[in-house]
RNA sequence: UGGGGUAUAGUGUAACGGUAGCACAGCAGUCUCUGAAUCUGCUUGUCUAGGUUCGAAUCCUAGUACCCCAGCCA
């Protein structure tokens, strides 16, 4: 890359998977082609982590100019669907690649049977009748080696004819299973004899009802990667000690070899992140579906707020390696917070409102004030906002005791009203029962647009929205989907959902400054001292509705919370 | 009593025998018509114990801790 060169993104960081690549390319191991492929498993919706392992895949095939394939890895119809492959791919192309080859292990179904039957005809598989239970009881522990299955032994031929019969449909569910024939003393369980098909009778979602044995995602997986020509299959943590069976077959076959790599997978803190739970999760109603705001599925960050800028910039800056860690959420909303920084118009909207009546403005009247769109671009331009008699404010900007250090609204204080006036409030309106229910203020006409020509200071600048020009709007208040930084971590006998945050979802009507009134759904704003908004697809016209995607940084609250 | 992995600030991630750097978080300050952003500075780290070396996060030896593996799931 050529210094002078302008790339959004600086250099990623160096990982043990490029340096890899590059020493590869050094060798000339595969003639300095690199292909990958991501290989999701259409059985759930994708999340963060998918995010992570969909930047290293296509970002890799991008940097050495190489390809990178979408490839599903649809060997077990039970679980499958084909929702959850067009979820994939939107989400994919969302977070902003486009896959060179798109393909579905099931497309290699009838390749991978006839590896199945070198297998078998070499005499490095066997068609074995042990009942589940068997298989179970015979394969050993980590720490006791397996036992030979009795039907290990059969001829080529028998073997031949009962695969046959079993693709041929004519055994139950279950009876039968094509195992390699290695070793069932091995000390990794995997290479103990490990089942290639079992038999199914499921309706897949792409090849019907043709099929009724499914290949094992070993014996699937790696020849999938062969027939793609892929250099390096790049997988998680878990699939290690799988790399040898993986490389057993492909030599076993003689087939092309890729380079199986294994990186660790995301974790990050207050919230889950296995497709396990994220399905009890909708499963069990704790949520509104796979893109609710508070899931940390593609589809629900994108719902919530989140940009494909963001989650890029999140990925590249997590960095790979083999360490299992936690990353926290703070990375993840800093991302975001960054992009919006420089993107997202900024508005005015009361929260939580608490009525101010001005005395001294004039009944009636409505001035059109400047406003910036965004200070950190000018091209963002100004918009008029409307100002008169009755407003509202926010709740929290206004405190009758005021503490020290508290630069809002107090009686007999001073602060300026964001593009407006400076304000003084006079007098404080309150229920039988104590509520405060109006604030009385005079404005001082001289400080029109917020700046005193006597030079005089305030130190507080609040948000406002004029009463009569105020679109009511629901907007939807997030916090972190735990309420705890690991909430794996549970007593005996209790599992993750009892650390559920009871506050992860707060809905409030706000008061909106009226040019949101023809916002479009996904667009997003900053709500001026509030946080970053998106407006969500409930919305319909006339009733509008936005999520909170993030806060902004609160040092007041911080003060506040750190004097408690 | 098996096998496969991993250990660098609070959290992640670089450094590949030669000044332990970066980011996020935290703290202090600056600036400000957003208590935001910006800008400045600061605190905090090589799992342990030996060894090799002029010099070790890096090499060697021995430990320790944590993760994964006994689906006809992927």
């Amino acid at each position: 890359m050529s210094a002078n060169e302008t790339t959004p993104t600086p250099t990623p960081a160096s990982n043990f998977i490029l340096q890899l690549i590059d020493e590869h390319n050094a060798n000339g191991k595969f003639a300095g082609r690199v292909a990958t492929r991501f290989p999701p498993e259409p059985n759930g919706y994708l999340h963060i982590g998918h995010a992570k392992s969909i930047c290293l895949n296509f970002g890799i095939a991008k940097k050495y100019g190489g390809t990178c394939n979408l490839r599903f890895d649809d060997t077990n119809p039970s679980k499958e669907e084909q929702e959850y492959v067009d979820s994939i791919m939107d989400d994919v192309r969302w977070v902003g690649f486009q896959w060179d080859g798109l393909y579905y292990a099931s497309d290699y179904f009838e390749q991978i049977y006839q590896w199945a039957i070198v297998l078998v005809k070499k005499g490095k598989a066997f068609v074995c009748d042990q009942t589940p239970d068997q298989v179970r009881e015979t394969r050993g522990t980590p720490n006791r080696a397996g036992e030979n299955s009795p039907f290990r032994d059969r001829s080529v031929e028998e073997n031949l004819k009962l695969f046959e019969g079993m693709k041929a449909g004519e055994f139950a569910d279950g009876s039968r299973t094509l195992r390699a024939k290695i070793d069932m003393g091995h000390a990794n369980i995997n290479l103990r004899d490990p089942i290639l098909y079992r038999i199914l009778r499921a309706h897949h979602h792409r090849t019907g009802d043709k099929w009724c044995i499914y290949p094992m995602y070993d014996w699937a997986h790696g020849q999938c990667d062969s027939i793609e020509q892929i250099t390096h299959s790049i997988c998680t943590l878990e699939f290690e000690h799988h790399r040898p069976l993986y490389d057993w077959f492909i030599r076993e076959l003689g087939i092309y070899a890729p380079q199986q790599i294994e990186f660790s997978r995301l974790n990050l803190t207050y919230t889950v992140m296995s497709k396990r739970k994220l399905l009890t999760l909708v499963k069990e109603k704790h949520l509104s579906g796979w893109d609710d705001p508070r899931m940390p599925t593609i589809s629900g960050l994108r719902r919530r707020g989140y940009t494909p800028e963001a989650i890029r910039a999140f990925c590249e800056r997590i960095g790979v390696s083999k360490y299992e860690g936690t990353i926290e959420m703070a990375w993840l909303e800093d991302a975001l917070r960054a992009d919006l920084n420089k993107k997202a118009e900024r508005r005015l909207a009361v929260l939580r409102p608490i009525k101010v009546v001005i005395d001294n403005y004039p009944e009636g009247q409505v001035e059109e004030l400047d406003a910036v769109n965004n200070p950190e671009d000018p091209a963002a331009g100004m918009r008029k906002v409307p100002f008169s008699r009755v407003l509202y404010i926010e709740r929290d900007d206004f405190r009758e005791d005021a503490p020290k250090g508290f630069f809002r609204l107090a009686p007999g204080k001073e602060v300026r009203l964001r593009w407006a006036y400076f304000v003084k409030c006079n007098e404080v309106v309150k229920d039988a029962s104590g509520n405060i229910t109006e604030l009385r203020c005079t404005y001082d006409p001289a400080t029109k647009g917020g700046n005193s020509p006597d030079g005089r200071k305030v130190k507080g600048t609040i948000h406002w929205v004029s009463a009569k020009h105020a679109i009511p709007s629901e907007v939807r208040l997030y916090d972190h989907l735990c309420k705890v930084a690991f909430p794996d971590e549970v007593p005996e006998g209790q599992d993750f959902t009892v650390n559920l945050n009871p506050t992860s979802l707060e809905v409030v009507t706000a008061m909106l400054e009226p040019s949101l009134k023809d916002v479009a759904i996904g667009t997003k704003v900053q709500f001026e001292r509030l946080g970053y908004f998106s407006v969500d697809k409930d919305s319909a016209p006339g009733k509008l509705v936005f999520n909170r995607a993030v806060t902004l940084a609160d040092t007041w609250a911080k003060m506040e919370k750190k004097g408690k």
